[in-house]
DNA sequence: TATTATTTGAGAATGATTCTCATTCCTGAA
DNA sequence: TTCAGGAATGAGAATCATTCTCAAATAATA
């Protein structure tokens, strides 16, 4: 565990580096609870995995930092508020599940066969619509195991 | 045109009494906008388009009262607002494409053939995931014709 | 038309996010 | 390592969409 944590605050360190943006504690708070914590997390969840060691206002400027050289990837729950998660490195496209009754989020992949066939459809409707197509989503929405057997 | 008012006029009325809903004035307003306009609407536009005969708190509790009687479908934009739209009678399943300049929001439908790829998809991610999916849906971003041409 | 429960309108309350600005903190040069 | 200057932070005010509250208006029914 105290291996993991180094090798997060190696990686989080190199983040900054490599986007030649300034080190700071708050930044590197924030990279290091997303790469603890896999998967999306409410802005709340941040907050208080930094134990109050970040100011609200800071941590949404720091998404914002973030979201703008496209290290996170941001999106809404169904209650309307951010959520984020570490942009993939490996540019694995994934998508997300809604529980509509907790409010869970769980990233899931499609096979790449029907991923393939989507980006063919998406070709097809920009043509007949006329537009371009920057990126695609696919959500799901529904109930998570827990609240099923509820 | 006249005629068509009167259309919507009678449906909006219609709509009412099949859902045993007491027919006010605010509720008529706000279903007879919705036929007139064709497609999705924000918050702001119905607003507009009622020319102050309607309160802000009324039509935002007139939306919440015609989603839970699934007249209608609620989605929001990219800017974060809440865009509405009278639900399919047809049960056509569509999705949305966002301009990420204007905010400009289109319906479109996929080729059927994709979208029942995307319902055996999905079943495999229930099973996978051991979860309920309730209802999906895809969207894509990108820039319309307009904004493309600046 | 009179009664009664329901709906409406106006504005207050809420909650997430952004903004402001004085203070603090990085970084690069000495 | 120390320092200066510019950039980032923290605390709380401001904003904006949405919900809530409750007195007044309205719809359905007799």
């Amino acid at each position: 565990m105290q291996k993991n944590k180094k090798r997060q605050i190696k990686k989080s360190r190199q983040i900054l580096l490599d986007n030649n943006i300034p080190i700071t504690k708050p930044r590197m708070l924030v990279l290091e609870i997303l790469l603890k914590n896999e998967g999306p997390l409410k802005v709340e969840d941040i907050i208080k995995l930094s134990r109050g060691k970040l100011a609200v206002s800071s941590m949404y400027r720091i998404i914002n930092n973030l979201k703008n050289l496209n290290l996170i990837n941001e999106f809404q729950t169904l209650e309307n508020t951010k959520m984020i998660e570490l942009a993939d490195v490996k540019d694995e496209h994934h998508h997300h599940i809604f529980c509509e009754s907790c409010g869970a989020v769980y990233d899931f992949e499609v096979d790449s066969h029907i991923e393939k066939e989507l980006e063919k459809e998406i070709i097809k409707i920009k043509s007949k619509y006329d537009i371009i197509v920057k990126s695609h989503s696919l959500e799901l929405l529904g109930l998570c195991k827990t609240c099923r057997d509820k």
